[in-house]
DNA sequence: AAGTCGACCAACCGCATGCGT
DNA sequence: GACGCATGCGGTTGGTCGACT
């Protein structure tokens, strides 16, 4: 049947937005916040379309985005977690709170894919672990023979302890939310920087503003007024991250799937304070699956093998860590 | 000075997903 | 379960700008 458009393709501005449609956006946010994007074009006369709307909110008005060259600690980050996860530029962007999934995805396409061609390149006949070029090779699991196929999953689960490590206590080493770059920021990008820092503090009188439809959203931006990072409205980056890591291990270790999920409760314990699905989910399986999976087995493994590599404490650096981000 | 080219990035588009009815 | 709507996500496009000829 198809869906109809999400808003109407005449008298709908497309474009450059101008000051003018920033700020109308910026106070329609800040007296209602964000979400029901449906609403915005009409409540405040922008002749534009919600998700435009939202887009340009996300991506550029919301408080917190730090704009700017990425820094190496930036660089690496995506680096790993682009191995670890593919090309999910959400769940990326959920790790480095300051920048948007579309500027992520940006850097990834303009300078780091070609830096990875480059050394894959160098590394071509050795082997194939990092052929990260078309995303994370978790699936490369197809082949043919048993042996083949072991080998193939060793090495994934080595190159996915790898980054996750390398990810993790990168993050853990360097609070690289308190690097400044300097900004490469256009005139009007300055403007909306303005914009944006109009916006700092508004939030948690927002927040409580926010009616019950905006409840998923609210929460988070209650959870942002601790720390001037993520207050875009979206899912709370932390659970979707800490969801999206887990996937990849389940992904992992996807051959036991009678197993799977309910080795999450560690990390689910540290995702967003409200309790995510994914946690009832979890809460809900551990009710009938008392015993121990295969994957926590694994999974400690994991966290066991960053603390013996002389870092801290996986899970003591990287949800609970990070929920101070949030 | 003018033209060309490539890099960069904001914004768009279409599909996927979640949620309420 | 089916349906419709709202939102999220990833791929792609197109405009702008600087470097180069």
């Amino acid at each position: 049947m198809g869906r109809p458009p999400c808003c109407e393709k005449v008298g709908v501005k497309k474009g450059p937005w101008t000051p003018e449609e920033d700020i109308m956006l910026v106070s329609y946010v800040q007296e209602h916040g964000p979400g029901n994007w449906r609403a915005v074009p009409t409540k405040t006369g922008l002749r534009r379309c919600s998700k435009s709307c939202r887009l340009r909110w996300t991506n550029y008005l919301r408080p917190g985005i730090k704009r700017g060259s990425f820094t190496d600690q930036e660089e690496k980050m995506i680096i790993q977690l682009q191995a670890l996860l593919g090309n999910k530029w959400a769940a990326i962007a959920s790790y480095l709170p300051e920048r948007t999934d579309n500027d992520i995805k940006n850097y990834w396409n303009t300078h780091l894919k070609k830096k990875m061609k480059n050394l894959e390149e160098k590394c071509s006949g050795e082997d194939d672990l990092f052929s990260v070029e078309n995303g994370h090779n978790l699936s490369s699991s197809n082949s043919t023979s048993r042996g083949q196929w072991e080998r193939t999953l060793q090495a994934d689960i080595n190159m996915a302890k790898k980054a996750l490590h390398n990810a993790l206590s990168l993050e853990n080493s360097t609070p690289y939310i308190k690097q400044e770059t300097p900004a490469t920021v256009s005139t009007y990008a300055s403007s909306t920087e303005n914009i944006a820092r109009l916006l700092q503090g508004w939030m948690p009188s927002s927040s409580s503003t926010n009616n019950s439809e905006n409840s998923k959203t609210s929460s988070n931006n209650i959870a942002a007024t601790t720390d001037s990072s993520s207050c875009d409205g979206t899912p709370s980056a932390e659970s979707k991250g800490g969801m999206v890591l887990m996937e990849a291990l389940e992904s992992l270790f996807g051959l036991e799937s009678s197993f799977e999920r309910s080795s999450s409760d560690q990390l689910s314990q540290t995702a967003s304070p409200e309790g995510s699905k994914f946690q009832v989910e979890i809460k809900k399986e551990e009710n009938t699956n008392s015993q121990v999976p295969l994957s926590v087995m694994l999974e400690n493994w994991l966290l066991d093998e960053n603390t013996i590599q002389g870092k801290d404490d996986l899970t003591s650096f990287s949800f609970d860590e990070t929920a101070d981000l949030f």
